[in-house]
DNA sequence: ACCTTACTTGACACCGTGTAAAGTTGACAC
DNA sequence: GTGTCAACTTTACACGGTGTCAAGTAAGGT
């Protein structure tokens, strides 16, 4: 049988995407091959180690539901506040259909250097989106004085850290529309002048 | 030679606290074993697992550290915002001491039930502190209307948390000084009213 | 002399990842 | 209808790290 490589492929990738939402242990190998109906070993045909096939299926998921457009929207904000909203609310509402892959991948990180450098090429990603709502809140006149541009960065980008919405949500039990919004008003009070 | 176990069993926890602390890679049993001088099996002498070594090995932490006396001063603030700061002081003052320690016993909550427990309890109790200073605040009148004290607790424990301790000291290279700076601003802005 | 305690050495099982090699099966070519 | 290729299968094994087991040894107390 030998059946359609492409669809195998992708095939692999949907079914590891739901074992880590959806799944509530640690999805190993042979969890993932038995899901996709094929051989543990055939998953080292199409993807050379765990490592990989986590961050193929992150791309595969930035493509099935099109993190750029998300986050594109914060870009057409026009004044600051406005762009720190709309950045909030596209990368804090994108944060649950990732979250499972999140874990996995820092888990790695301790193990695997190149699980490490995906999730920190992630993140860079979205601090350069915290960057630009900073500088455009700075370009407003509004940012408080208390903080240099990339201080202000650097906590804008720990306040939407994977991690604390984990706490948030997943802990405290917080809905999605909550942590938005908190997160919202703990930023614009952090980060804007009283002015 | 048949050494002083008690002399052996803390020796085990300084070195284990050492190596978590200062070492840069993964912390194995038989690195343990080699630094304290003794063989691996040994350890299991006095430790029945690793997720157990690790725990034993925070509350020799806390006792040397006296945490107690160091989260008990902000106990004696007089208004809530004092009792914030002094919270903040403690509690992210002691972060970096323990950081080593959470780092492994955080890598092992996803394989060991124990060491998810001990880690969960640890945080526990620092949400305690967060809620105290809450409702100190909120005592005082100055806790803002936009949040109940639960959400506040919620928010201000994760704040709080080691993992954003890590991203601002660890990646963005933030002094401790200027992270208790922020924190405590960051805090204040969220929590107090406008008054 | 004997027992106990704190250790040592060596061997091994388990789990999950990753590698290697030989065999099977379907599709398509000519 | 024979051959070849690609996608897969089965079986087996190496490796690293944890934890277990059993037998041996060396010092101290009685």
């Amino acid at each position: 049988m030998s059946s359609d490589p492409i669809n195998t492929k992708s095939r692999i990738l949907d079914v590891t995407w739901n074992l880590l939402e959806n799944g509530d242990k640690t999805v190993r190998m042979s969890d993932i091959a038995k899901a996709a109906g094929i051989s543990r070993q055939a998953l080292y045909l199409h993807f050379p180690n765990r490592a990989e096939l986590l961050v193929a299926t992150t791309r595969h998921i930035d493509v099935v539901k099109n993190v750029d457009a998300r986050l594109e929207r914060s870009r057409s904000a026009t004044s600051g506040v406005e762009r720190l909203h709309a950045f909030i609310e596209g990368w804090g509402g994108y944060i649950p259909q990732i979250h499972g892959m999140s874990v996995a991948l820092r888990a790695m990180r301790s193990s695997d250097k190149e699980a490490a450098a995906a999730w920190n090429d992630r993140m860079k990603a979205v601090r350069h989106g915290c960057e630009a709502a900073v500088q455009a809140i700075s370009l407003d006149g509004s940012l408080t004085r208390d903080l240099t541009e990339d201080a202000a960065t650097d906590l804008l980008w720990t306040l939407l850290s994977v991690e604390n919405w984990e706490r948030l949500v997943k802990d405290c039990g917080w809905t999605q529309s909550a942590y938005e919004k908190t997160i919202k008003q703990t930023a614009e009070a952090a980060l804007l002048s009283q002015s």
